[in-house]
DNA sequence: TCAGCTACTTGACTTAACAAAGTACTTGAT
DNA sequence: ATCAAGTACTTTGTTAAGTCAAGTAGCTGA
């Protein structure tokens, strides 16, 4: 089976779901993947979370700070920072408009294909 | 000012307004410049254009013809191939699903942003 | 002890947008 | 005749970010 969604699709994307997950309810990296997993992002993978986190960290948009476990290693929480919270504000807007003017525009009409060839 | 949008957030999406462009009608570079900038994509550079177009027809999704113009050099007018066409089809579906799913989760209610710092 | 789940890290690869400079053709003004 | 400005395409380098694959470690239960 291909990938539900074209990879570049998510580019820019991902980063502002992780801050919007993150502002509902602080997590970790493992359970974040588990998290995009049930809202239909199926395909995205650990590899490509953590370095997200990782940059959304250097960037201070998100805090971290680390919790042992009884069920494995230690983890890594996330939450946003008021600057997380702001660029999660900001880009969801961005989004937003971005998707509504591509949306109005792949659902223009087009005429008949033709024939190719002429 | 700002760009009106994150260089990220068009990443993948480009490609399909392209071909959207074009199935309505045949143009070539520079004016598809122009027609991207009329829909509201305002920051499109030539310099993000042109390859775009080369690659489109690298990979057989669009043909190209010179025309000489009596206002420039020639001008290279692309259109979809079939593949273009099916590529136009399946990829605005995609986008519509992954764009609804990321519209649904951005727009789900968070708690109050906490003050930092417990 | 060893498989399997949990949990994070790292590095190499790839795609694609951006930026800037360059080439070249046309028209029109000086 | 020259030169600027608009038209039109190309090319090269940079950067951002997702993917893949492998590796490190802790915990649990057979």
């Amino acid at each position: 089976m291909p990938p539900s969604h074209d990879p570049q699709l998510l580019k820019g994307v991902l980063s502002l779901v992780l801050l919007q997950l993150l502002a509902e309810r602080e997590s970790y990296g493992y359970e974040v993947v588990q998290r995009l997993h049930e809202v239909g992002l199926t395909d995205v993978l650990e590899g490509t979370v953590y370095p997200a986190l990782s940059r959304l960290e250097r960037e201070g948009r998100v805090s971290a700070r680390l919790v042992s476990s009884n069920s494995g290693p230690a983890r890594k929480y996330y939450r946003p920072t008021p600057a997380g919270y702001d660029a999660l504000t900001t880009g969801a807007a961005s989004w937003s408009s971005l998707a509504a003017l591509v949306e109005g525009v792949l659902t223009r009409p087009v005429p008949t294909e033709p024939l190719q060839g002429d």
